[in-house]
DNA sequence: CTGTTAGCGCTTTCAA
DNA sequence: TTGAAAGCGCTAACAG
C-alpha cells in the first residue's frame, strides 16, 4: 500500500497525497479529510527509505556502545534513546564488542545509515583508531562520545572526573585515620588507567607510605575478585580500606571479608564505584563513588541536541563524582 | 559522494560500480581492481536508504523491548542483535516502555522501516492490543516473542514454563520438610502472575497449609522487599521458605533476615529467580530458579532466522528453568 | 564482461 | 489548490 495506491482511492494525484501526509497547507480542507480518510481506512505506512532518499535529514542517531553487558551503557543508550524520541528522532542503536575491526564496521553502518549525529559510549572510544575512523565517516556530522574525549572539531566529550574522585577519597580516607589503603582496578580502559592515576596522587600528596602491593590488577569479576581481595587482605593484614575501580568488584571484597571474618567497616572499610544496583545489593551495601551515569545520559543528549540545531558547544563537559556514603564505610563524622 | 561519481572516476559505467560493491562475479578482474581502488580511495559509502528502496529485504530486523532498565530484556536484545550480525543482519533497538500509545507508536516505525522481522522482549507484549497491532502493521512479517505468546499465524512465542518451575520448587520444599512457604510476587505482568499460578498448584498438590497471608504482592524493588519481608517473617515465625519471583526481591528477603537475625538457610531458605548477576552479589549468594535467559535470546535468534528464510517453526517453544542451587538453601541431600 | 534502462516510493519544484 | 515531472542513489533485468 503506497502512495500511489491511496491516490487511485482517493482520485487525486499522490502529490496530493503526499502534502497531506505531511501536512502541508496548500490542502483544500475538503480534500484533505477525504484523503486522510483513506490514509487511516488503508493503514497507510510510509515507506522510511524512500523518505530517506529524497529528504536530507532522516531525525535520525546512531548509538554505538562497547560493551553490551555492561550495564551503565545500555542504560545510558537507553536513556539517550527515550529523550530522543520525544524530539521526534529514532535511534539506532549497536553494541559494537572490543574488536577493533567490528567497530570501524559499525561506524560504517552508521555512516551510510546517515544518521545526523553519533553518540559513543564508553571511554574506550578515546583513541586513535576510532579517532581515524571518525574523522573518515563522521567529518562534519556531530559525535559525542559519553566519558571519553577526542581531538577533533565535531566531537564533544563528557567526561567524569574520576582521577580527582579517586584521589578525593584518599585525602578522605587519610583525614580519618587509614594509612594503609588497598586499590584494586582492571587497568584496561583508559577510564581504569584515569582511576588509578587518581588513587597514586592521593598517595602522593598525603605522604603515605607507597605500597605497590596494595594495587592489584584483576578482570571485573566478582569471583576472580573474591580471590584476590582474599589474598590481599590476609597477605597484607595492615590494610584498612580498600578501593575497587568498580562496585562489582567491591562486591568481591565484601565476600572476601565475610571468608576472613573481618568486619566491615570496623576491621576494614571498602569502597566501589559507580553507586550500581550492585552497591545496593550487596549486604552490607556499599560506599561508592557515584559517577553520575545518569547525569551522562542526560548532558550526552544535551550536547548532541545542540550541536544538532547548530550550535557550539563546549568541547569537554565535565561531571564531578561524588562519594555515597552507605554501610561499608564510616566516615561521616 | 555516490556511485555515479566513482563511475566517472573509474571510466565506467554505474553498472559496474554496483556490481563491484555487490561482489557479482561477472566482472573483469582488472576493472574490479581499479574500481575497487576508486572506492577505497574515496571512502565510498553505500545510502542504505537506496539500497533499501531497490531492494526488497534490507536485512534489518526490529526488536522492541518494554523495560529498558531490565537487565535481562536488555541483555536479551543485545543477544539476538549480536547473532543476527552474524548472518549480515543490522538490528534497530528500541525501548517502548509501558504506554500502549507509544508501543503501537514504535510498531509503527518498526513497520516503515521495513523491517524483515521483529522480537518483541517481554511477557507484557502478550495482551489484545499487541495483537491487534502486529495484525495492522506485521500480518505476514515473522514476529517472536520472547517469554510471551500471541495465536497469529505469523508468530512464534518462546515461553519459558515459570509456572512448572515454581510448582517444581514447592514439591522440593515440601519433601525437605518445609510446611510453611512464602511468595512474594510483583503479580503485575503475566510471567509473574504464571509464576504465582505455579506456587498455587504446589501447595495445592502437596496438601499444605495454604495462607493467604504468605503470599504478598509488592513491587519489583529492594527496599520495598526488605519492608516487606520483614513484616511478613516476623507476623509469621512459622515461615521456614520464602520464594521471589524475582532474584532482586529476593535481596530485599535476604537483607531482611539480616535484620531479624536469621539465620539462612538453617532458619530460612530464600529461593529468588532469574539467576541474574544479583544472585551473585548477594551475600550468601541466592538459591535461584534458572529460566536460562540466555537461552532465550538464542532460541528467539533461531526461530526469527529460520522464519525469515521461510521455514516453519512450532508456534511455541518452551523452555524449561532449573533450580541452581547457592547459598540460601540447603536441599541437596 | 559491460552498458542501458527501468523502476523502488517519496518529496519537491514548476506549471496549470 | 492541484497535477505533472524530475530526481534522490541504488539494484537488476535485458541487451549487446
Amino acid at each position: 500500500m503506497n502512495i500511489y495506491d491511496i491516490a487511485k482511492l482517493a482520485g487525486v494525484s499522490y502529490a496530493t497525497v503526499s502534502r497531506v501526509i505531511n501536512n502541508k497547507d496548500d490542502v483544500k480542507q475538503e480534500t484533505r479529510e477525504r484523503v486522510q480518510k483513506i490514509l487511516d481506512e488503508q493503514g497507510y505506512l510510509p515507506n522510511s527509505f524512500a523518505r530517506g532518499l529524497s529528504m536530507s535529514g532522516m531525525k535520525l542517531i546512531g548509538i554505538l556502545l562497547i560493551d553490551v553487558r555492561n550495564l551503565h551503557h545500555s542504560n545510558t543508550a537507553f536513556h539517550i534513546e527515550t529523550e530522543f524520541s520525544k524530539f521526534g528522532y529514532t535511534s539506532f542503536i549497536a553494541g559494537c564488542g572490543l574488536d577493533n575491526t567490528k567497530q570501524e564496521e559499525y561506524l560504517r553502518v552508521m555512516a551510510s545509515r546517515n544518521v545526523d549525529g553519533l553518540v559513543l559510549i564508553g571511554s574506550r572510544f578515546q583513541n586513535e583508531e576510532t579517532r581515524k575512523n571518525i574523522k573518515k565517516y563522521f567529518s562534519g556530522k556531530p559525535v559525542v562520545i559519553a566519558n571519553g574525549y577526542l581531538d577533533l572539531p565535531n566531537v564533544c566529550g563528557i567526561v567524569d572526573e574520576e582521577r580527582k574522585a579517586v584521589a578525593g577519597v584518599v585525602d578522605l580516607l587519610v583525614s580519618r585515620g587509614h594509612r594503609n589503603i588497598a586499590f584494586i582496578n582492571d587497568y584496561v580502559t583508559f577510564s581504569a588507567q584515569e582511576k588509578e592515576a587518581g588513587f597514586m596522587e592521593g598517595i602522593g600528596r598525603n605522604n603515605i607510605l607507597y605500597n605497590e602491593n596494595n594495587i592489584r590488577h584483576i578482570k571485573t569479576d566478582i569471583d576472580v575478585s573474591v580471590i584476590e581481595s582474599e589474598k590481599l587482605f590476609s597477605l597484607n593484614r595492615e590494610i584498612t580500606a580498600a578501593i575497587y575501580s568498580e562496585d562489582i568488584m567491591a562486591v568481591g571484597g565484601v565476600k572476601a571479608c565475610a571468608r576472613l571474618d573481618l568486619k566491615i567497616p570496623a576491621d576494614i572499610s571498602i569502597i566501589g564505584f559507580n553507586n550500581s544496583i550492585y552497591s545496593e545489593v550487596s549486604t552490607p551495601r556499599i560506599t561508592t563513588i557515584d559517577n553520575k551515569r545518569y547525569d551522562l545520559g542526560a548532558k550526552c543528549t544535551d550536547a548532541l541536541y545542540a550541536m544538532l540545531k547548530g550550535k557550539k558547544v563546549e568541547p569537554v563537559v565535565k561531571i564531578v563524582p561524588e562519594l555515597i556514603h552507605k554501610e561499608t564505610t564510616d566516615l561521616l563524622k
